[in-house]
DNA sequence: GCCACATTGTCAGTATACTGTCAATTAAAT
DNA sequence: ATTTAATTGACAGTATACTGACAATGTGGC
């Protein structure tokens, strides 16, 4: 009889595995970013954060880290060096001692007006490869997947914890 | 006229982003990996590296970095890591002073025998979301884009350079 | 008012990743 | 053979990520 107590181990117990591939397209797809953007000093977690910001004035560090759905203690490093950059300033809130609150500087709206066409330009380039419509359906695939996987990462995305800034007393 | 210097900034700038797709899903892949993997102290990278070393015993860390893509100086790390769990061990090439070659120890050729099926699992669980006929379309895409993109990281997978370790006489 | 509990920002520790540099060694050029 | 190039492993420095802990603060029940 076979009975082996090991199946034999190739490759492609690492290159067909989703979660290899997914390492090597976040590689793949930081380097382009950088490459593209190498003139305005902001990584793509910087820039996500920075998005974030303009798009929620006075939001503070534990409400963006929900709503990008990056871990609280890493955002803490990324928000001192955007605010190094003085891209974003930190305001004591009135009402909570504890929080900080975070908005764009002029120089931060600034960046952030002319960055996007590099970024948009580094978004093209990582699918390029694809056919067209090809694209659109790996695209597709790929926001279900995040959506229904969720909960299964450590810091799930919470996109409505955002409008919490706003109306606490609403 | 219009004549809008800058489109009104949305939190799509982040979220439609393949970029940050990617960067979700490899969290997403990483957490299930670890969550399956809980019991046996090895990280996605350092299983690929196993595997690796499996398939090609006396590899070398240059080529193992070409072979599962990894950067050169972070698989520094990665190997000592192995070697303090005693994983593998290293000895120094024969021909070669600058050298040092890589070989599973039993341990770890055992946790590699061991860990297999919870690594199946993690990886299936990832993918579990989506109906089988759009895990095997975005298993394809995934594939092709990684390969297709192969030279924009600053890593390519160079498989072929595995073969280098073996007969170098001929 | 007091006590249990949750939240916020921060920090220490570990593990990827990448950039750039270096000494030792090897290979190639001439 | 000697100079030049390239290769290998190592290191320092920066930037994500996650775990677990902590003090300060805020909120609830009573």
């Amino acid at each position: 009889m076979p009975s082996s107590k090991s199946t034999p181990v190739t490759m492609d117990a690492v290159y067909t595995a989703p979660g290899y591939l997914f390492r090597r397209m976040q590689q793949i797809a930081v380097a382009l970013f950088i490459e593209e953007c190498r003139s305005f000093d902001l990584t793509p977690v910087q820039y996500a954060a920075l998005v974030t910001i303009s798009t929620h004035p006075g939001i503070d560090a534990t409400r963006l880290s929900a709503v990008i759905a990056f871990d609280r203690s890493t955002l803490g490093n990324v928000i001192e060096r955007l605010q190094a950059k003085e891209f974003i300033v930190r305001k004591p809130a009135p009402e909570d001692k504890r929080v900080k609150l975070l908005y764009l500087t002029k120089a931060g709206a600034g960046v952030l007006n002319e960055i996007m066409p590099s970024v948009e330009k580094a978004q093209t380039r990582m699918l390029q490869p694809l056919k067209p419509a090809d694209r659109k359906t790996l695209l597709s695939l790929l926001t279900q997947l995040v959506d229904l996987n969720n909960e299964a990462s450590r810091v799930p995305l919470r996109a409505e914890d955002a409008l919490e800034h706003l109306g606490r007393s609403g």
